[in-house]
DNA sequence: ACAGAGTGATTGAATTTTCAACAAGAATCC
DNA sequence: GGATTCTTGTTGAAAATTCAATCACTCTGT
């Protein structure tokens, strides 16, 4: 258990390709996004999520675990989307506790706009490069990630 | 052209569920990278890269490609490295204005514990929950992700 | 040789993210 | 009921990253 077992030469190639492509990848699409809408991926994550929640609302705790992101830096880049009016903060009437994070007419029309983009690039650069069944196996890879992940967190 | 062409339910489930698994996979391994060995993952790699290159020295420019990092970027977090002593910078003969960045003994004992424990956590979480075909496919299809993005930058 | 364009690397300021408290409300336990 | 503990969300400072400007050197063309 002490004793490492290094990856073999196929293994250290593909985990290698990987970090290498995901990086550039998300790079891109963070350039990308910001470029064309001024916003970063990050921000761009959280109007997604809120779009598709009933009402397009969500306690700040659930938008935060769905968007992967600390609560703290929710609080923080929420801010600013609440800066631009794209959403807008209201207390929740159960738990006082609570703070509910809603998409505004504002943010989910300019979401529309820019989630065409975005989806073309995506495919420009993942989708349409990678062979279909590949793009599956990458599904059921990361699904197995996540839920590792998840396991220990 | 201008009709944007939506991923079908499929592609969309496969794409999230890569977004979800790389963006929380990225988070353990920066965080356990900093837990046990105080060093962020961006670090690290520049670590291992110059570790791998002939006489563990790299030109900024090269390591910044390398690293697949921007050259601002790598300035900086190189100085940080050379405060802990893990790398020196040294002028580059051929070319004055060349900065070469080299892994110090120090760094490389540093790097040969950090990897042990990198190495099993990426096993961990990454490599041994994913199917060994699977993870074939992965390696296939970023590197074309790279190669794709390379040929725009 | 030399002006102009291009490359390599750094810098400091602005922005973003992390980290460590903190405050307020809910849940638990006796 | 009241003390204790846990959860939710925010805050400000510290750390990291991006962005734009700058400086020094090299290359190109004439």
């Amino acid at each position: 258990m002490s004793e490492p077992r290094w990856l073999d030469a196929a293994q250290q190639r593909d985990w290698r390709a990987y970090i290498e492509g995901s990086v550039r990848l998300a790079d891109l699409l963070d350039r990308d996004l910001k470029a064309k809408h001024g916003l970063a991926t990050a921000e761009y994550e959280i109007l997604v999520r809120l779009s598709e929640a009933p009402d397009r609302r969500l306690r700040m705790a659930e938008l935060a675990e769905y968007a992967s992101q600390s609560r703290s830096r929710l609080s923080h880049t929420v801010a600013r989307l609440e800066c631009k009016g794209f959403v807008a903060r209201g207390t929740c009437g159960a738990d006082k506790r609570g703070v509910n994070a809603e998409l505004t007419e504002k943010g989910f029309a300019f979401l529309e706009q820019a989630a065409r983009d975005h989806v073309a690039t995506v495919r420009e650069f993942f989708v349409d490069v990678i062979d279909p069944e590949d793009l599956e196996a990458i599904g059921r890879a990361f699904s197995a990630v996540a839920e590792q992940v998840g396991k220990v967190r």
